[in-house]
DNA sequence: GAATTATGTCAACATCACTGACATAAATTG
DNA sequence: CAATTTATGTCAGTGATGTTGACATAATTC
């Protein structure tokens, strides 16, 4: 077995290897991971950013605009483009804010709840096939991995955004 | 501590919130993964898909058109239009085959290892980072955790790729 | 000599991001 | 109440990256 830990930050001969190594399987892990969704999306007419949206207000019902573009770090123009159409379409319904109307908060059709169900199911099976392959001890070492991956930064607000109380299928 | 383990490919209600924890993981830790080399990028007027190009032949030199095709999984046209500005601009020499004169095998120039170098330093930081905070034991078992999420079909071709001879900086 | 292979290139198009500017309605502040 | 700020919506233009389809050239193979 060969030498996994950099001694510091800056990489020694032995451990770029499976630097260069991580660097990759993150590369092809995250292209067939995004995939599965991908393929699903197509006979929509979607793509990966109107994933992206169904997939933070299934998971965080009532998300105002302003909230959806913090997580997604996008622009309020490229957001504007998808959600019109997935409202237009009927998988997103915006409404007024009760306390402040000028707010517009995010929920899901039936019909968006479906498709997100359905996204999910693909990425789960993936991920759920992986969890049985390795092991569970493993799968929670790779979740403490990805989680320490994240900006340092920015991961507050992130667990902020796993951590949701939102329903399960 | 929480159900881990999915109990068969269809979920049941205590794992789903794991597996949603993980989906999300997976995305908030990749974005800040590229977040690093897109900004050094753009300083050059790259992006995304010139580094691709620049770290797989930095890690194959001599990598032929078709087989860096097959690994990045785009068409022809699309990976003309980097590789013809890498290569006008220096970073990346085409040379014909000597067996096979119609293939180009591909080398990156001094100034092409030069930044793929520094792009790899970029990304080795936050991976070595992450690999210091949870641990050798937690780093190979995501090693592990990441290649079980690949397809089990290009598994083989991917483990060929990782597994380069390529020197080290 | 004919067919196949590896590559290069053209034109047209789609998606998804960006910037900058401006509009509206509602809430907040002085 | 008037002025400002905030949350959202929208327009016009641009750029990067992907796509398809068609065709060309040179080299190899049959």
């Amino acid at each position: 077995m060969e030498q996994l830990m950099p001694s510091a930050l800056i990489p020694q001969a032995g451990e770029t290897r499976a630097l260069y190594e991580m660097i990759e399987l993150l590369f092809f892990a995250y292209r067939d991971f995004v995939g599965d969704p991908d393929r699903l999306l197509e006979t929509y007419g979607f793509g990966r950013a109107h994933h992206r949206v169904i997939h933070f207000v299934d998971r965080n019902p009532g998300l105002t605009i302003a909230a959806l573009l913090d997580i997604l770090q996008i622009t309020k123009q490229s957001l504007n483009r998808v959600l019109k159409e997935l409202i237009s379409k009927h998988y997103v319904e915006s409404r007024a804010g009760i306390e402040d109307r000028r707010q517009r908060h995010l929920h899901l059709t039936s019909r968006g709840k479906h498709l997100a169900d359905h996204l999910a199911a693909l990425q789960m099976k993936r991920i759920g096939r992986a969890m049985l392959e390795v092991g569970p001890a493993d799968a929670m070492a790779a979740r403490r991995f990805l989680e320490a991956i994240i900006d340092p930064a920015s991961r507050s607000e992130v667990d902020r955004v796993i951590a949701t109380k939102a329903a399960s299928p």
